[in-house]
Formats: C-alpha cells, sequence, structure tokens
RNA sequence: GGGGGAUUACCCAAGCGGCCAAAGGGGGCAGACUGUAAAUCUGUUGUCAGUGACUUCGGUGGUUCAAAUCCGCCAUCCCCCA
C-alpha cells in the first residue's frame, strides 16, 4: 500500500488540488511538503497533533517536511474557523510560544541530516515593507475572490477587521517564500485551511508561473460533529504540564464508542491490517480499541514507559479501585486544625473539588468515597492518623482519584 | 463625522425600581442504569455558613429607604447614513 492509499485508507483525505501529481510525489518520496503551527499557546494540543501525524507519515515514507512555525502570522491571527477576533499577543509571548512549539516538533519529526526544517516565518515577515508587499503580492489578490471564500464568509455577519483580512495574503506569501528557498511545492494542513493554502498556490503561479500543490485532511470531528481534543477545562495538550499523561491517556480512553475506530485511524500509527480487523468490533469490545488508541498516543506523545505505567495505573483504578500511582497530594501539618481536617476542605484542598460548595454537593449526592468507602457525612474529619502508611485514597465521582498524603 | 442598538453568571438568553443570586436552554458536576461508551431518568450548578450573611448583571460616578433595572461619563461591539 502506497502512503497516499493509506491516506486514503484512513480516511484521512479532504480535499486535493491535483491528486495524480501529489500521490505520485510523496509516494516516491520526493515531496517537499510544509506544514504551519500557529504559535497561540506554549504547547501544541491534540488538533495539532493529527497534522503531526500526517508530517510524521510523510516523513517515514521518505519526504522532507518543513515545520513552520507562525511567529509572523500569529502578529495577526488567522480568522479562519472563528467566529471573532483573537486577542492580539504581544511579540514576546509569541516568541516564548514559539520555542516552546519547536522543542515539542523536534521531539516528533527527525531533524537530523537535514531530513527536515524548521522555520519561523517571523523571519521574512517582520521585516517586509508595506508599500513594497502591496505591490509585490498584493495586486495578484482580488478582494472580490477573497470575499467569496469560505473562511471569511462566517465572519461578514459578525464583522472581519482588516488586519485579519490579511491573513490569507500573509499565508499565501509564506508558501511563496519557501518554494523560492527550499523548493516546498507542496503545502498540508486542516481542513479549515483550505482557502489559504489555495491562495498561495496561486500566487506562486502567477509570480513564478509554476504548480504547486495543497492538501488538507478532515478535521477530527466526534460523531456530534464538535472538533475532538477538547474538555471542558479547554484543549487537550501535548505538554505533560498542561495535561498529564494520566488525563490525556483518560481522554482518548473515554471516547465514545462511535469515534474510537475514527481516532484509531487518523492519530495512531497501527498498521492497516490490525485496524480493518478492529473496525467489525462491537460493543464491550471496543472499549479494548479504546484502550488501544489511548495507549498508543500516550505512548507516541510522552514515551512507551509513560504509556505503559499510566495504562496500569487506569487499570489498577478502575478495576480494582487499588490506589496506584495516581495523582497525588501532599498535605502539611498546617492544613490540619488541632489535629483533624474535615472532608469538605480535604475535597478541595487536594484539587478535587473547586470550592467548599461543590464539595458539600458531591458529599450530599453520594458521590464522594474515601479509601473504597462513601462518605455521606459533611462533618465527617480525619486525624494525622488516618494518613499514616499510604495516606489516603479520595475519590469524586466515578472518574476522579486523588492520593492524599501527609509530609 | 451623524443617528440607532447592544453589553446579564461557563455559553446562549429572559428580566427593565423592591417578591433577583437573578426564568429558560445548552454545557458542567453527582446519582440510578451500564462497558471508564451512548441514550434515558433524577438531583445539582456564585462564595462562605445549619435556612442566614456576603460578592455578582461591561467600567465608573450619581439619583433613591431600595438599582441588573433610572441618570451622567468611559470602554467595547453591532447596524443604518456619510
Amino acid at each position: 500500500m502506497t502512503v497516499f492509499e493509506e491516506l486514503k485508507a484512513r480516511g484521512q483525505i479532504a480535499q486535493v488540488t491535483n491528486e495524480p501529481e501529489i500521490s505520485e510525489m510523496i509516494n516516491t518520496g520526493k515531496a517537499v511538503f510544509y506544514i504551519g503551527f500557529d504559535p497561540t499557546a506554549d504547547s501544541l494540543h491534540a488538533g495539532h497533533f493529527m497534522t503531526l501525524t500526517l508530517m510524521k507519515r510523510l516523513q517515514m515514507a521518505g519526504n522532507k517536511p518543513i515545520a513552520l512555525v507562525g511567529g509572523g502570522t500569529a502578529m495577526i491571527g488567522d480568522p479562519s474557523a472563528r467566529t471573532d477576533l483573537r486577542s492580539m499577543m504581544t511579540v514576546e509571548t509569541i516568541d516564548h510560544n514559539c520555542e516552546c512549539l519547536k522543542k515539542q516538533i523536534s521531539k516528533f519529526i527527525d531533524f537530523s541530516d537535514d531530513k527536515a526544517i524548521m522555520v519561523n516565518n517571523a523571519d521574512w515577515l517582520r521585516g517586509l515593507n508595506y508599500l513594497d508587499f502591496l505591490r509585490d503580492v498584493g495586486k495578484h489578490f482580488s478582494v472580490n475572490r477573497m470575499l467569496s471564500a469560505e473562511c471569511y464568509k462566517s465572519r461578514m455577519e459578525k464583522g472581519l477587521s482588516f488586519l485579519e483580512f490579511n491573513y490569507m495574503v500573509i499565508q499565501a506569501y509564506d508558501f511563496f517564500e519557501l518554494f523560492n528557498r527550499y523548493g516546498c511545492n507542496m503545502q498540508f494542513g486542516g481542513d479549515d485551511q483550505w482557502s489559504n493554502m489555495l491562495a498561495g498556490t496561486e500566487l506562486i503561479r502567477r509570480k513564478n508561473a509554476k504548480d504547486a500543490h495543497a492538501l488538507t485532511i478532515n478535521l477530527l470531528l466526534n460523531s456530534e460533529g464538535s472538533k475532538m481534543g477538547k474538555t471542558a477545562k479547554g484543549a487537550v495538550w501535548l505538554d505533560p504540564n498542561k495535561t498529564s499523561p494520566f488525563e490525556f491517556y483518560q481522554y482518548w480512553r473515554n471516547v465514545q464508542d462511535s469515534d474510537v475506530i475514527n481516532c484509531i485511524k487518523y492519530l495512531t500509527f497501527l498498521p492497516m491490517e490490525q485496524i480493518f480487523e478492529m473496525e467489525k468490533w462491537e460493543g464491550v469490545q471496543l472499549n479494548t480499541a479504546k484502550e488501544t488508541l489511548a495507549f498508543e498516543l500516550t505512548a507516541l506523545v510522552h514515551g512507551t514507559e509513560t504509556a505503559e505505567q499510566v495504562h496500569d495505573t487506569s487499570k489498577k483504578l478502575f478495576q480494582s479501585g487499588g490506589a496506584a500511582d495516581m495523582p497525588t497530594h501532599e498535605l502539611t501539618d498546617d492544613d490540619f486544625t488541632d489535629g483533624s481536617i474535615d472532608i469538605l476542605s480535604l475535597l478541595v484542598k487536594s484539587g478535587l473539588c473547586t470550592s467548599k460548595g461543590d464539595a458539600r454537593r458531591n458529599v450530599d449526592q453520594g458521590g464522594v468515597e474515601v479509601s473504597g468507602k462513601p462518605v455521606k457525612d459533611i462533618s465527617t474529619s480525619f486525624v494525622l492518623a488516618d494518613f499514616e502508611d499510604d495516606g489516603i485514597v479520595l475519590r469524586r465521582g466515578k472518574k476522579n482519584y486523588r492520593k492524599v498524603v501527609v509530609k
């Protein structure tokens, strides 16, 4: 199976400019392609992860990726798939974020021996001269055409600033620049980038009279049609300090039945034969698929060792309720008044509940357990001796555990 | 530049002088049922506290015994006319 066929089999390909040429190039390992990452935060998240895996798949097939970090484009903010104006980031924040992203990308993509290139578009964008740019690049764009692009349509009602309107032109210029610098003639990305990418191929055609190509992959949506990789608390980050490996694992372990196979296809490197087998599964068996998904992704992002560890922890926690290594909170003597601490304070201090009111509700509703025993009385309290040996295991609801020890 | 409208808790959205910690929906959380799934049903969803107190309705300053609700100024956004 060729790389292109595999991408197709995984159901990832959304739109392509020229299928025969693109497949020929990437199948033979001759492509030099780029994918852009916006430094909107100091870590990549699950959404970026998909384009990262795409990059890796293509690299493994011998193609040369260019990872572009958008230190220049972030000065503007991509209006695509956005309903409102992004808040402006300071240059310091952008540069800091760029550095963080670079580190994360390098862990995933092999940059040794010139097998891949890392660039930051701040290098050529920040120094642009406005008038020159308008004459050289701006003249190739039709405002009428731009306005009809999908990525701006949704903003026509809500309002679109001139600043953001320029995003497409700038991104097109990136592609043009990389084409000239590195002979990069392909851009890949999420499907929301389609119009921006096309703008680039057209700019290259007009200025250089050469062909360049674009390919987008489907966004990872759940069966309800909303983007995956988001929780109530925000994105699922790749940075273990922002989303712990345990949480990361649990996120994928808990996807809906209807989404497991898609996630496995899109995000893992499992061989297709194995995936075809899993596609036949249903019912409880899907739980095994979820374990595989969670394990594979955690291993990719945090390493096999960590993945085994959280996999093990999760199994113990959910199957026997045992106290393995789970998120731990340390109390000090100061947390005790007269040698004891009440259940509400304990829940709040351990981070399981957001306030005492929240803690009270959870206890009242029977959602709290201490070391396996339900606690229904909000006046329950614990003394130092209760924490001896291995501390106590606090549980809120079905899935939230915390071990509490005293230093 | 001129005219009109908006700003409510995580989000959408009611309320237009006291009965408002603020309807309704979504989302979240917990319980039942389960497979760490979905669907469904129930409860809950400002903070602190044993039924009471405190802080909230863009910001700020007023009017009033009393304001999310009235008035002034500021900010942001939208619409119409230039």
